[in-house]
DNA sequence: ATTATTGCAAATTTTTTGCAGGACC
DNA sequence: GGTCCTGCAAAAAATTTGCAATAAT
């Protein structure tokens, strides 16, 4: 957890931006609540049991510099609101996601099973792949097991 | 252009939604426009020209309307807004997209190129895949000769 | 000192809702 | 007559901006 910090700290100071308290709090919060999908809003009201003094505004200014720096990743389920997902440690792409259209649970998928489309995008369409973002729609698991019971 | 009308009109009977003049002419304006990915804003102010009389709040109805019944669907490409891209002709899943980062062109890809992934996701998560949304970032093939001449 | 950063309030943008009036069986 | 649908205006929700005060180097 602290090592995590420390190099997002290193990764902004690389950059010439200080790890304010106020950012050092938005990025804990990230840290422990990386399973989940939280808006700004659900930042901001977590933030503020670390930091009371915190406007919203700082946090949406945190959350978009760290989007920049590819520490976070913005994402947007369908539902009107901008959700901020950390990178894993080291990847390089943006992870996926499952989200069941049944119970709302979103699971995250870190195996990239996109090389292939990849490349066949890069051969076919002359297109160099940065980034990605991949969402599947669905019944999860746990849901198709109580639906059969019923 | 007509038979498509005539399609989207059963659909929308078959719920027993009618097909007013107001969506009929935001229907053309989305059939006409296949290529791009308005939002809701842009496809209302080019509706006005068919039906001036039209209020904003009418097309969001409609959108949402024609996205229940999957004859749109809803995304988006993180700015702040929602686009509306019509379904190709008797697909069952949404199509991909190609966004350029250098000149935010977006580019279509009808090619499914997700079968493997998805048997892979129902076999190893036990996730039954209804729809999905895909979207690569990077540099079009246009970008990426006009950058090598530089 | 200079520059980055913050909190607050106000403004903007996008989308939704309430409701009275019309259209359509 | 009852239900679906519409336009308008107002409201709500999400995000951004301006600015004066503060913190950091």
């Amino acid at each position: 957890m602290e090592h995590r910090i420390e190099r997002i700290k290193k990764q902004l100071h690389a950059q010439s931006y200080k790890l304010t308290p106020q950012r050092e709090a938005t990025v804990r919060v990230l840290l422990e609540h990386e399973e989940d999908h939280l808006s700004a809003e659900d930042i901001y009201l977590l933030v503020k049991d670390k930091a009371p003094e915190i406007g919203l505004a700082t946090v949406y200014r945190t959350l978009e510099l760290l989007s920049e720096l590819k520490i976070i990743d913005k994402i947007n389920f369908g539902d009107g609101v901008s959700r901020y997902d950390l990178r894993k440690e080291g990847a390089t792409h943006f992870h996926h996601h499952l989200v069941c259209m049944e119970c709302g649970t979103v699971e995250e998928i870190v195996e990239d099973l996109l090389e292939d489309v990849e490349a066949i995008i890069e051969r076919d369409w002359g297109f160099e792949v940065k980034d990605h973002r991949l969402t599947f729609h669905g019944i999860c698991r746990n849901c198709r097991s109580s639906n059969q019971s019923k």
